[in-house]
DNA sequence: ATGGTTGGCATCCAA
């Protein structure tokens, strides 16, 4: 099973390179990040006329996650369902191929010390608790998505200017930890280590791509039994050099499954 | 020390 992940930065923007390179990779899902469009907006029968399923989660302008697949998805669920918290579209879950997906949109915190920091944190830890009400560690579970945290100093172009700062701070670091020490494993660096594998490169930093000033915030997680059975996890780069690309490009894992 | 870009939508917010 080909399971990827993708922040589009518009599905709008993007939906012609988007459909190009399933045709060309063919995944068995496909999770989509930043949307940025209400549901009634989201090209669904540009998918569907290509013979892909479509599960969807947006709002107007910000935010969307959405699950693409060839096969049946079944069992979606939206959000966090929890009436005490504001909702806002960064969360889908469903079951494609006896494989529970889980898409986050972690929210980015925009500075250390906002309310949007803190809303951050508490994100990640709802979310921790959501995988403990909802799952268990020995179901075949992959967590994909933009996590907005590089986690490690091989995470980030510059770990020394960034550490403690947003995307790279010790609070958000500890808050991934407890999502990772419930039951998953990092794919990604199952299959390679060092820096400079990055899935995101800043627009506002003049040539950041072609100079590889970039960060690894997109992520791939798998519990146990799933990750054993990785057979490969790789960043896909072309969706990056592209005319008017998104900021992030694709990471794609592999299971023998 | 600081700025640089993009998308959606409304003339600014979020990233």
């Amino acid at each position: 099973m080909k399971i990827a992940t993708l922040n589009v930065n518009s599905i709008r923007m993007r939906l012609d390179a988007v459909l190009e390179w399933l045709a060309v990779h063919e995944p068995d899902v496909l999770a989509l990040q930043e949307t940025k469009c209400a549901d009634d907006k989201f090209p669904r029968f540009e998918f569907e006329e290509m013979g892909w399923n479509v599960e969807i989660y947006g709002q107007k302008s910000y935010n969307g996650v959405a699950l693409v697949s060839r096969h049946s998805i079944l069992g979606v669920r939206r959000g966090f369902e929890d009436p005490r918290f504001p909702e806002d579209c960064r969360l889908i879950e469903a079951s494609v191929g006896g494989v529970t997906v889980v898409n986050t949109y972690v929210p980015n915190g925009t500075v250390v010390g906002s309310d949007k920091f803190d809303y951050k944190l508490r994100w990640m830890e709802r979310l921790r608790a959501l995988f403990a009400s909802r799952h268990r560690p020995d179901e075949p579970i992959v967590w994909v998505g933009d996590m907005n945290v590089a986690p490690t100093p091989d995470d980030v172009w510059d770990s020394r200017r960034h550490l403690g700062k947003v995307g790279h701070h010790p609070d958000e670091f500890a808050r991934l930890a407890a999502l990772v020490d419930w039951g998953f494993e990092d794919v990604f660096r199952r299959f390679h280590q060092g820096p400079g594998h990055y899935t995101f490169w800043d627009y506002v930093i003049p040539r950041s791509f072609e100079n590889n000033l970039g960060w690894r915030i997109d992520h791939v997680y798998a519990t146990a039994p799933l990750a054993v059975r990785a057979t490969s996890c790789t960043i896909d780069r072309t969706l990056r050099q592209g005319e008017k690309p998104s900021d992030h490009t694709a990471v794609v894992a592999e299971f023998d499954v």
